[in-house]
DNA sequence: GTCATGACGGATC
DNA sequence: GGATCCGCCATGA
């Protein structure tokens, strides 16, 4: 199949729930390859619309540079709105809030 | 086929 | 602890 990189990412961010948010190094992983973070960026750049890349965070919980899908704020609200824990730091707060991608792979609860 | 770039990540200063 | 630099990997020209 040509699942391009890029088309895997978006199968992965479609995935993760809300209230939940992933970095780009671990799309990148379950992508296949944990150091190509950048071409989860790249991809998600290219990304169609109703991709909620707004979920996809830096290593740090760190939202991107304002030229993302809109703006920061925008991202920060729809996160909260979602239920995603923020730090008074203004980051997300990724240890209470990181996908986890076995959520929804097949775990039997 | 090769060169350069990119929404990152980690290491170093 | 914060800022900066380099490295990595896939895509595009």
């Amino acid at each position: 199949m040509e699942n391009s990189f890029p088309k895997r990412v978006y199968q992965l961010v479609q995935r993760i729930p809300a209230g939940r948010a992933a970095t780009y190094g671990q799309l990148a992983a379950l992508a296949g390859s944990p150091r190509a973070s950048r071409i989860v960026g790249a991809a998600l750049a290219h990304a169609p619309a109703g991709l909620p890349c707004h979920r996809v965070l830096y290593r740090d919980g760190t939202l991107c540079c304002d030229q993302a899908f809109g703006g920061k704020e925008v991202q920060r609200q729809l996160l909260e709105a979602e239920g995603v824990p923020f730090l008074p730091d203004g980051r997300v707060d990724l240890k209470h809030c990181l996908w986890d991608p076995t959520e929804g792979t097949g775990e039997s609860l």
